[in-house]
Parts: C-alpha cells; structure tokens; sequence
DNA sequence: CAGCCACTTGTTTTT
DNA sequence: CAAGTGGCTG
C-alpha cells in the first residue's frame, strides 16, 4: 500500500511539473520561470498568483536552480503554507518540499528558536497573545500609576503594536512625544518591554521585530541565512508591513532573488501597518525588478467578475488593470433586504437549502461579513435550522475560558518565570490564593530576583509577607507545578501531561461548581483540548511542550477551517482573504458596517473597506448574494440601517435587486413585530425616514433645536433632559474619562448611544441612560 | 477570601 | 446584551 503511493508520486515527478506547467497560461508561465533578480507579480484576485508562486518553488526545485533547503516562501496564513507544501510535494515530488516555508511570525520564531541568544534572548521563552500581552500591560498601567479605564489596555497595545511595527523603542516614542499622553504610552511601552522581559517572553509583534534586530546585529548570522536562502518569495506581498520588508531584504540580501506576488486592490490590513507601498514603489526599493501582470481570472464567472471590476473602480488610488475572464455569465448576483437581523439570518438558511436542493453541499456554501458580532444572529438561526455550521475564527475554540485556563497551566509549567499565566490558574480552581497573597508573592519574587516558584521553594522568603496558612497554600500549588514540570522534562506526552492536570487540580468539578449549567459542555471543550494535543502529539511526532504551545499560539483563523461538505461556514471577510468558494453569502451590506462606521471618514478608510467588499466578491465561483437588514442590535440598542453606497457601484445588468418596498413586505421573511420600549414605527422601505436619527444629532449644533428631532421617545417627559441634549462637537465631561468631545450621536430615548473624543482616554461609546456625561455649555 | 450585586462599557478587521 | 469591574458582606 505504501509501496504502490510512492511509486506513484516519484515515477511522475517530472512529468507532474511539465503538466503543472502546461496547464498555465503565457503570462503565468513567463512568470514561474523569470530568471533569477527581483521579481513582481502583481494581478487581480482569481488570476493564479498563488499557484503561479508555487509553481515557481517546484520548478525551481526541478531545474536545479535550488535545493530544499535553500528555499525560503513566506504565506499570509498556516493553512496556506500548508497547502503550498501539499501543492509543492504532488508537483516536484515527495520529500522534495521546502521546509522554510510559513508566516512571518512563525519563520521569525523558527530563526529565534535558534539564534535569539546573540541578543540576549533566553531559551525557553514564550510567545504572549494578545490577551497575554493585555493582562501584562494591565499590571503596568497600574504599576505606573495610571487608571487602566483611561489607559485602556487594548488600545495601549494597539499602539505599542505600531510602535514596533515602526521599529521605535520606547526611548525614540518617548523623544517624539508631544503631550502627556504621548508621554505615558512611551513610559507604558517601556514598562511593557521590561515586564516582557522579567517574563522571558515575546509578543506577537516581537517575533518580527526581535529577528530583525537580531539580523541586523549580528553579521555572521546574517550572513549565514542570507546565504543559505538562494530564493526567497512572499505571497500577499500587498499586506506586508515595512518590518516585514526590511525582513525579507535582509534574508534576500545575499542571492537578490525575491519572487513577490500581491495585488494592491487586496490589500485589507493597513490597520496593522501594511503598506500597499511596498508593492507600489517595488521598482525603487528592488531596482531592476522585473513585473509581471496576469489578468484572466479563473476563478469566477462574469457576473461576478463584472461586477468586482466595476466597485473596485471608483477607488482612486489604484494602479488600475484588466481583469477578464473566459468564463460564461452565470447567475446574477442577489441583492435582497431585510427588516432586521433575524430576518437576514433566516433568509441565509433558506438559501442554504435553497442551495442543497440545486445540487451544492452544504460546505459550498459561505457566509461572510464584516464584524465578528455579527455571527451571532447567524448563528442562531443556523441553529434553529438545524443546519450544521462552522465559525472559523474568533471566539472559537481556543479563547473559551476553560481552554486558556488550561493552556495557562501548561505555559507555567514551560517558563516559570511567565506570570501572567501563573495569575491565571493559581487561584482557579479556587484555592484559597487571594489577590494580597498572589500581590505578595509577586513582589516578594521580584525583590530577590526569583521567580515565583523560587521564591516559594526558597527557605524563609514567603515568610517574610505572607500568614503561615497562606504560606502553606502557595507551597501546596507550587508542588503541583513542579511535579508537572519534572514529568514534562521527562518526557511525557503533551496530552497525558494535559489530563494529568485535569485531574490533579480536580478540574472537573470545579467547572461543575462554578456553574452547574454550563458545566458538561464546557467538559467537552476540555476533553477536546485533550484530544487536540493528543492529535499534536502523533502529528508531531511526540512534539514536546514547548513545540505544542508555540503551535497554539501561531494558529491563524484560516488554519482552523475543518473538513468536509457537510458544514456552512461562517467567517470575517479578513479571514477569507485568499480563499475560493463556489457561493458567498455577504451579509450586512449596510452603511456604517460596510463601510464600517469607522472607517468612512476618510477616502483611505473608505477605500479599504471597498476593498474589503472587492474581496468578499471575488472569493465566488458561482454566486454571490448580498444581504443587508433596515434595523441591527448594537450594544443591545436597536440601529437603524440603510443599504450599503457598494451596492450601488454595482452595475444593475449584473444584479437582481429585491428590496423590500411596502410595510406589508416587512412580513415576507416571517418576521415577528419586535415591540420593545418605544417603537418603531412601520416604515415606506423606498423612502426611508428623511432624517435619521443620527444625522439630527449632527444637523442641531446648537443645543436649543435638539428638541425638535422626532419624538420617538414616549415619555420624553422624563428623558428630555438626559437624552434629547447631545450633538456633534459639544463639549461634555464624564467622571471618569474627563473632559471630551461629542462626535457621533445614534439612536435615540433609551436606544441613544453617544460617542465621545476624550481628551485624555480616547474615544469611548457613552449610554447616557447610565453614565454621567455632563454637557460643558 | 469568596460570593453576590450593581454599574458601565464595548464591536471593526488579526498574526 | 454580555462581560468585566468594583464594592460590600459574611
Ligand atoms: N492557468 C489556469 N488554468 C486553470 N485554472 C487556474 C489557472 N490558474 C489558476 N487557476 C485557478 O484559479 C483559482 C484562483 O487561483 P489562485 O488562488 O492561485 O489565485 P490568486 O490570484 O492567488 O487569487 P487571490 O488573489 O484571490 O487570492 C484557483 O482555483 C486556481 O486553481
């Protein structure tokens, strides 16, 4: 059986690459077999940029231009790498697959793994995730002295984050600050630094910045991967950030042989520092290159492809290409409205049996969408259906409580000197450890430079702090963590360690006590975090800890997609970045979701998010439908919600639009009048109400004519006072966050939400119905 | 120290 | 609406 595999593979290896290679067409072609030099491939979505990069590594590989190891291919995703392998291994045959092939961040820890100690990086350090890096920078706020409700931990690690993607230290920011907050982020990502430090770990952003640096500094290392990579290629270049460039030019910088692909109408991450630059100016930053355009689409059929081309034109800021397909017309696309959420929701299951019914598999079938929140409603119309479905992404698996408590266990058993992970789990299950005692320990560790299990094996320093009772317990914990650790040195599976914590610490139970209701499905998780390292464990190889918490940590959305045709599958739009569906789902195709509220003020923002809805198009093979809803919750307020202004730049030969046109209409989709506090009146879908709640605020500057909005509310008598007075660029203080200003003003009556520009905090989204905003007239 | 309640804020997008 | 926080009580 092994035998008649293999055979079959290494007798056509060069025949599979000349078939991969046929099946191209002349620009595709020209492309994989470039000479060597800097070379760019820059072609529109569905045109074989990522089969043309693989082919290139198989044909590399095939002529003898390179060896294995001498290939260096960095992916957007693990599951691309993945596949690039997989693709790689059928065309150039078995065991012929590269092995640097993966993201930035896990290439950047492969090459740390190695040589992180010429700058001082210890061994055995862990890699922090976002909540990590948030409970970190939580300590340090308040260590500082700041209030982590001004200071809010996520956006201080947003901006810590550009920092490093700017390559700044905390010394340049600080230089460069020009107010007080300024300042603190400065002291906050110092501080940031150090604690990472004292916790030998690296965040996210490290893993490329520390590789740089390393590779900056050291010549002979340098030198040495520099040499060794005689090809270097980057998928999705347009979504590279200018770390990431200088990191490919350093690793590049022997051979000059780097092989990009991208197109800059799919550039969707500038938020995290990717510059479209990169690709644009190719020309300067590797002179000589060579560019190529491919321009027929294989993917979509010319509806769709039509349709695509025609939105992503109105961006201004584009270099602008051709792309056709020879494909037939197919379906038109969908357009269809709804009355609100739940009836969308409703409306994507009967098109998924709609679907089933026309021949689809269930797995054919995608629903996209902007926001993560929006799942939600999705889900539970899904669920109701009954129809099996996946949510690739957020919020899944890994960042269930029950699983990172876990996983915190298995990370202070790797570095013990991690204690982020050791406040996680010393008083879960509960044990008595309360915040003095854990405050304590923590100040006790770090007076004696030990770490927190060091000091407690230490003779006489608990003693110093803590009551003998408490002194007991924390030595009780701390022989659980090292009794773990021996059998992890010893050699002991991942998955065997993994239940010997679930039982030693008695884990069952306590899910049991600490909620009775929740607690059998919340044991499936645990059980399946079991057979997850189980599967780690016989995939790897018997992969140690430290490998299996690396993997977890490095695990991207897309990586997680399982399987099979029996499940629609329900994603971001980010997150379907680079994949090909044969029916897509949009949904949400409102204003000020898509576009994000967000990120419509500016023709920059504006132009991403139109981006964004180019992608969600262009991931179809057979047909797209786009939903939108009149009404949304958010934050448990009702939104009012008008039809996306994409939908209009697509042209009207290449759609049917079934928008909702009388109240009666509102009942098509089986939607149940929704009473809650002040109504909704019933209202002429074609015209929608001519001011918007919303837009009242903005058009009353000066508070006085605030009453005449619409009068929704029903007891305006008692509300007027709070909620009739805010507009945009009124001045308001709030106790906590101080003095800001009004920016946006939605909904109204007890639905209003304000949001507020605070001078010193940042923006906030303000109930008035709660908090205290005191307008400043 | 744990459990309970009341208060208030958050939702872009992710490696 | 959900989740985290902070304050209070036993
Ligand atoms: N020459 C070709 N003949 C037939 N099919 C092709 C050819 N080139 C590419 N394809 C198919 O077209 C689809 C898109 O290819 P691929 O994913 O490589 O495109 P891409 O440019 O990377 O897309 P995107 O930019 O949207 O990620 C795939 O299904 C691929 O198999």
């Amino acid at each position: 059986m092994a035998w008649s595999r293999t055979d079959v593979h290494s007798t056509h290896t060069g025949e599979a690459l000349d078939d991969h290679l046929n099946r191209l067409n002349d620009a595709q072609q020209q492309s994989v077999t470039a000479p060597d030099g800097p070379v760019l491939v820059v072609a529109g979505a569905g045109s074989g940029k990522t089969r043309v990069l693989t082919t290139r590594v198989a044909w590399l590989l095939s002529e003898g231009h390179a060896m294995p190891g001498e290939i260096l291919a960095f992916t957007f995703t693990n599951r691309a790498a993945r596949e690039m392998k997989q693709r790689i291994a059928e065309a150039a045959g078995p065991g012929r697959e590269p092995f640097w092939i993966g993201t930035f961040h896990a290439t950047g820890l492969k090459i740390l793994r190695t040589e992180g100690e010429a700058i001082g990086i210890k061994p055995g350090f862990s890699i922090f995730d976002t909540d990590d890096s948030k409970r970190l920078l939580k300590e340090v706020t308040s260590s500082l002295g700041l209030d982590s409700k001004q200071f809010n931990p996520s956006a201080t690690r947003g901006a810590i984050s550009r920092f490093k993607n700017d390559d700044q230290t905390p010394e340049a920011v600080l230089q460069a600050a020009a107010g007080y907050v300024d300042k603190k982020y400065a002291e906050l990502y110092a501080g940031y630094e150090e604690a990472l430090r004292r916790n030998n770990a690296l965040d996210f952003d490290d893993l490329i910045l520390r590789t740089v640096h390393l590779l900056e500094q050291n010549d002979e290392i340098r030198e040495r991967y520099a040499r060794r990579f005689r090809h270097v290629l980057v998928d999705e270049f347009q979504d590279t950030n200018p770390l990431q460039m200088v990191l490919v030019k350093l690793l590049s910088s022997w051979h000059g042989n780097l092989f990009a692909v991208g197109d800059d109408d799919q550039s969707i991450y500038s938020w995290r520092g990717a510059r479209i630059e990169n690709m644009v100016d190719f020309e300067q930053f590797f002179p000589g290159a060579a560019v190529f355009r491919l321009e027929q689409n294989y993917r979509s059929c010319g509806n769709i492809l039509n349709a695509a081309n025609q939105v992503i034109a109105n961006n201004k800021r584009r270099k602008g290409k051709n792309l056709w397909t020879n494909d037939p017309a197919g379906d038109l696309l969908c357009e269809e409205e709804f009355v609100d959420e739940q009836d969308e929701a409703a409306r994507v299951v009967d098109i998924v049996r709609q679907e089933t019914a026309a021949g689809m598999s269930r797995g054919d079938v995608t629903v996209l969408y902007r926001t993560n929140a929006q799942s939600r409603a999705l889900e539970d119309a899904l669920r109701r259906g009954r129809l099996p479905y996946q949510i690739v992404g957020s919020l899944q698996f890994y960042e269930r409580k029950e699983v990172r408590d876990l996983l915190a266990y298995l990370k202070l058993v790797a570095n013990p000197a991690d204690t982020v992970a050791l406040q996680r789990v010393i008083n879960t299950p509960r044990r008595q450890i309360g915040d003095t005692t854990v405050g304590r320990l923590l100040d006790l560790a770090a007076r004696y430079e030990l770490t927190p299990g060091e000091a407690a094996a230490e003779t006489g320093v608990l003693e110093e702090e803590l009551a003998p009772a408490a002194q007991r317990r924390v030595r009780a914990f701390f022989d659980l963590v090292t009794r773990w650790r021996s059998r992890a040195s010893e050699g002991m599976p991942v998955p065997e360690l993994l239940q010997a914590i679930v039982d030693d610490t008695k884990f069952e139970s306590h899910l049991e006590q600490e909620d009775p209701t929740t607690a059998a499905s919340r044991g499936e998780n645990v059980a399946e975090l079991v057979n997850a390292a189980a599967a780690f464990h016989e995939a790897t190889d018997g992969g140690n800890l430290a490998q299996y918490l690396e993997q977890v940590a490095l695990v991207s959305d897309p990586d997680t997609i399982t399987d099979g045709q029996g499940t629609v599958r329900l994603m971001t739009i980010h997150t379907a970045k680079g994949l090909e569906f044969p029916v897509v789902i949009l949904t949400g195709c409102e204003d000020d979701i898509l576009p994000h509220i967000n990120s419509a003020e500016d023709e920059a923002g504006l132009e991403e998010e139109r981006r964004l809805f180019y992608v969600a198009l262009t991931r179809a093979q057979k047909r797209v439908y786009l939903l939108h809803a009149g009404r949304r919750r958010r934050f448990g307020t009702w939104q009012e919600a008008l039809p996306s202004r994409f939908l209009r730049e697509v042209p009207d030969e290449c759609i049917e639009r079934r928008t909702l046109t009388t109240p009666q209409e509102t009942s098509l989709w089986g939607h149940r009048p929704t009473g809650r506090g002040a109504g909704h009146r019933p209202r002429n879908r074609t015209a929608p109400p001519a001011v918007r709640p919303d837009q009242w605020g903005n058009r009353t500057a000066p508070a006085k004519t605030a009453a005449n909005g619409p009068a929704e509310s029903v007891d305006w008598q008692t509300d007027v006072d709070q909620s009739r007075s805010y507009y945009q660029g009124q001045v308001v203080t709030h106790s906590i966050f101080g003095s800001g200003v009004v920016a946006r003003v939605e909904g109204a009556g007890d639905d209003m939400l304000v949001t507020v520009d605070f001078t010193e905090s940042g923006r906030k989204h303000i109930n008035p119905r709660f908090a205290p905003l005191v307008p400043l007239d």
